[in-house]
DNA sequence: GTAGGGTTAG
């Protein structure tokens, strides 16, 4: 039957990638991975009561492999799976699993498995903990899911299970994002209603919520609430609070509450995100005189401006047009001592590129690498692409062995050497292509897959077999 | 839970 045959060669061919990976770089998951797959295959119902009997060990290279052979004919076996692994002591799911999970499966696109998961824990009498729908309500968020979460939320009493303070804040903060503000408040209430205060983090979001949607007196109003329940404001709250107010331009008012919490001296005393934020309302408006202000005022309060601060302050110099200014104030920080010339200088360079003067960047990079000033990952990253963009991959290739000298080349991830190694293929600087890539390969840095065959036909062209057999080795 | 330069990997 042809259908039969595609599904198989399908299957099959997911199973030969994956045994292939296996084989090559985690020969001790593949055998993790394909023992739960194969149990769980025999065992369908109610996985995950024997899934512990399974001696493998669980880790997130396992995880990612049993995701994928349940993928795509299997997605409700595989997020059963991902939550059981989320619930085992000897494990925890990273953010960046989460995030695998969701993408995988297409989450947002499949809302509805969250219903099929707790239909089918609920038809097949399995045990279902806090913990559990805590899983489920982690995948709602990193999909940015509010009803799902909300629904979630709602099926727990079925199970006797009461959701705590830290559910109900994922749920809100997910209504926040929305600006559904009256759903994100009635939560909040009902907290109240079932024994779980609101707490700072609540409140914080809360205030966050409101003020973006404009609703200020509401933003205020909730500062007055907590205050009665107890719940003494610190300077997070504050920080958000006064930033919604700046940015709904009440300038005055903000200003006020920056003196309050100065005057206060305790747990809320504006610190230098405080500062920060105001400094970055007034960049934005291009007001860069009382930028620079504030950033007086925060050293008189003796609170030091950090590598946030000056970016901030170097981004509005020079969406200006005021290079000069920038240069300026970066003399100024530096003598003052909080910040390092390497941290000014390499911000300077990322917002020249960002402006379209990447000659003076160009210029500035090279002073600073003259000068035995270390540039940062962002700034190197950013510089070396450029100069792959306007098509001089040679002056890239020259400045990636600058910063090799100097001990900058940690922070180049794998995708800018594999742009300039394509630009240096491209551009036929055949010598310099094959210089980087062993370096490349001596550092086992992959190739990106995008680019891989461009690659490898390059440098066997220019007869360099023996570095693609090395590439292909270590894989994409 | 507050400012946050670009993308990606586990």
């Amino acid at each position: 039957m042809p259908h039969f045959s595609l599904a198989r060669s399908f299957s099959l061919s997911i199973h030969t990638k994956n045994s292939r990976l296996f084989t090559q770089h985690l020969p001790t998951t593949a055998t993790s991975a394909e023992k739960f797959y194969t149990h769980m295959q025999k065992n369908p119902n109610n996985i995950e009561k024997s899934l512990s009997n399974v001696n493998a060990q669980l880790d997130s290279a396992c995880v990612n492999q049993v995701l994928n052979r349940c993928f795509p004919s299997q997605s409700l076996m595989g997020i059963r799976f991902f939550v059981w692994a989320g619930l085992q002591s000897s494990y925890r799911h990273s953010s960046f699993m989460y995030d695998k999970a969701c993408e995988l499966f297409k989450i947002t696109l499949n809302p509805s498995v969250f219903n099929d998961v707790i239909e089918a824990y609920r038809k097949e009498g399995c045990i279902v903990r806090v913990r559990t729908m805590k899983v489920l309500l982690n995948l709602c968020e990193k999909s940015g899911l509010a009803d799902e979460a909300l629904w979630v939320l709602r099926r727990m009493p079925e199970f006797n299970l009461r959701a705590d303070s830290v559910m109900y804040n994922v749920v809100i903060r997910l209504f926040c994002d929305k600006g559904d503000m009256v759903m994100a408040d009635n939560l909040r209430k009902e907290m109240g209603l079932i024994d779980l205060y609101p707490n700072m983090i609540t409140y914080v979001l809360m205030i966050k919520g409101f003020c973006i949607v404009g609703r200020l007196e509401d933003a205020c109003g909730l500062l007055m609430a907590m205050r009665r329940l107890g719940c003494t404001p610190n300077s997070v709250v504050y920080s958000v609070l006064l930033d919604g107010v700046y940015r709904l331009g009440s300038t005055e008012r903000a200003l006020g509450l920056l003196d309050e919490m100065e005057k206060d001296g305790g747990g809320c005393s504006p610190n230098v995100v405080t500062y920060t934020s105001v400094i970055q309302v007034f960049c934005e408006k291009g007001m860069m005189i009382d930028a620079l202000g504030i950033l007086d005022r925060m050293e008189a309060y003796g609170c030091a401006p950090n590598r946030v601060t000056v970016s901030t302050l170097i981004k509005g110099f020079c969406t200006e047009g005021k290079v000069e200014e920038a240069y300026m104030l970066i003399d100024k920080v530096v003598a003052g001592g909080c910040v390092s010339s390497g941290e000014c200088y390499s911000s300077l360079v990322v917002e020249l590129i960002r402006i379209k003067r990447p000659k003076e960047a160009e210029k500035l990079f090279r002073e600073m690498l003259a000068n035995g000033v270390k540039p940062d990952g962002l700034a190197c990253s950013l510089m070396i692409k450029e100069l792959c963009l306007e098509g001089h991959a040679l002056d890239g290739f020259c400045l990636y062995e600058e910063i090799e000298k100097i001990g900058g080349l940690s922070s180049i991830d794998s995708d800018i050497h594999s742009m300039l190694l394509v630009r240096l293929c491209q551009e036929s600087h055949s010598v310099e292509a094959a210089k980087l890539a062993r370096f490349m390969l001596g550092k086992r840095i992959r190739l990106k897959t995008s680019s891989f065959d461009k690659i490898v036909e390059h440098l066997k062209k220019s007869g360099n077999e023996d570095l693609v057999k090395r590439f292909t080795r270590i894989g994409r």
